[in-house]
DNA sequence: GAATCGTGGGG
DNA sequence: TCCCCAAGATT
């Protein structure tokens, strides 16, 4: 038996049974829970997941509308650019690809907000092709079953890649079961904090365990502050737009922070990035947002 | 390659 | 409280 194959074994017996993993799934659905679980947890992703079908079944319902209310569906799932993404990969799917998730991977990874995960996850889970798919779990599952060391670093690498696809079975449709079973795995037992050992079916082969589990050496990541930075005023602003019904004064923003610079900076960001319209000097709206006819009080 | 980009929950 | 972490992508 190979790691792959104990691994398909346990995923049988207990994968959560999450929607997008319903065998009527579209590509689309595939790619939208791929795009909304980039750096999101599982549990807060499903309803939004939900409405987002329910409201564009298809890639070309969601490029029919502006991106200000993909941005407003998004809420604070977070990362809002995605949501800005994902409606230009609907807007890229309509005009290049008949409105279609295209199944080539290079085509894939063409499109805005597809890196090297969520290109491979779609040609692999809606597709069935056999592509190494990496994240952050199977990085963390490789790293101790196969190399013994207590984690990953903190990117995926090439060498990932060619980790992973040495442990895929040969056959298209399995491979891809392992591929999800490894990432549930890292998901619900082999987690990065106090790990789950003696529910992983790799218990009596896993080399991080037969090395004794050893520690990680210093510290492994970046202290990830939020308080005081700028990516917090701009959820404020961000917060404020989407709420509002018609266009937003600028003296409406400024209440939100009270450190004029870092607004002003935070505000710009929201611009430049795309999310944010500026109409005129002191008002904003949310992208593509403005109103078709302007109101006489601007 | 490092920095940036949200938000919320659990230990 | 604070710190860590969560199916990454982009510049």
């Amino acid at each position: 038996m190979t790691l792959a194959d104990d691994a398909i074994t346990w995923f049988v017996q207990n994968a959560r049974d999450l929607p997008w993993r319903q065998p009527d799934t579209t590509a689309w659905g595939v790619l939208v829970s791929e795009v909304m679980l980039q750096q999101t947890p599982v549990v807060r992703v499903e309803p939004h997941w939900r409405s987002w079908m329910t409201r564009w079944p298809t890639p070309a319902d969601l490029a029919a509308d502006p991106p200000a209310e993909a941005i407003r569906m998004w809420g604070r799932l977070g990362y809002p650019r995605r949501a800005m993404r994902l409606h230009a990969c609907a807007v890229a799917m309509v005009e290049r690809h008949d409105g279609q998730v295209p199944s080539d991977l290079d085509q894939l990874l063409a499109l805005p907000g597809v890196g090297t995960y969520t290109g491979r996850a779609v040609a692999t889970f809606a597709y069935g092709q056999r592509h190494p798919v990496v994240d952050t779990n199977v990085r963390r599952v490789v790293s101790r079953a196969v190399e013994g060391k207590p984690d990953a670093g903190p990117n995926t690498t090439a060498a990932d890649l060619v980790a992973m696809a040495e442990l895929l079975p040969d056959e298209p449709a399995r491979a891809a079961r392992a591929s999800i079973a490894f990432m549930e795995l890292g998901a619900l037992v082999c987690v990065a904090r106090s790990p789950r050992c003696h529910e992983c079916p790799f218990e009596e082969v896993c080399a991080w365990r037969l090395n004794g589990s050893p520690a990680l050496e210093g510290p492994s990541r970046k202290p990830q502050r939020y308080a005081g930075t700028d990516r917090q005023v701009r959820g404020l602003l961000l917060e404020v737009l989407r709420h509002a019904t018609a266009p937003v004064p600028r003296q409406r923003l400024d209440e939100v922070w009270n450190d004029d610079v870092q607004r002003a900076r935070a505000l710009a960001g929201l611009v430049e990035d795309g999310l944010v319209e500026p109409l005129g000097a002191d008002v904003f709206v949310l992208a593509g947002d403005a109103p078709r006819v302007p109101p006489q009080a601007l």
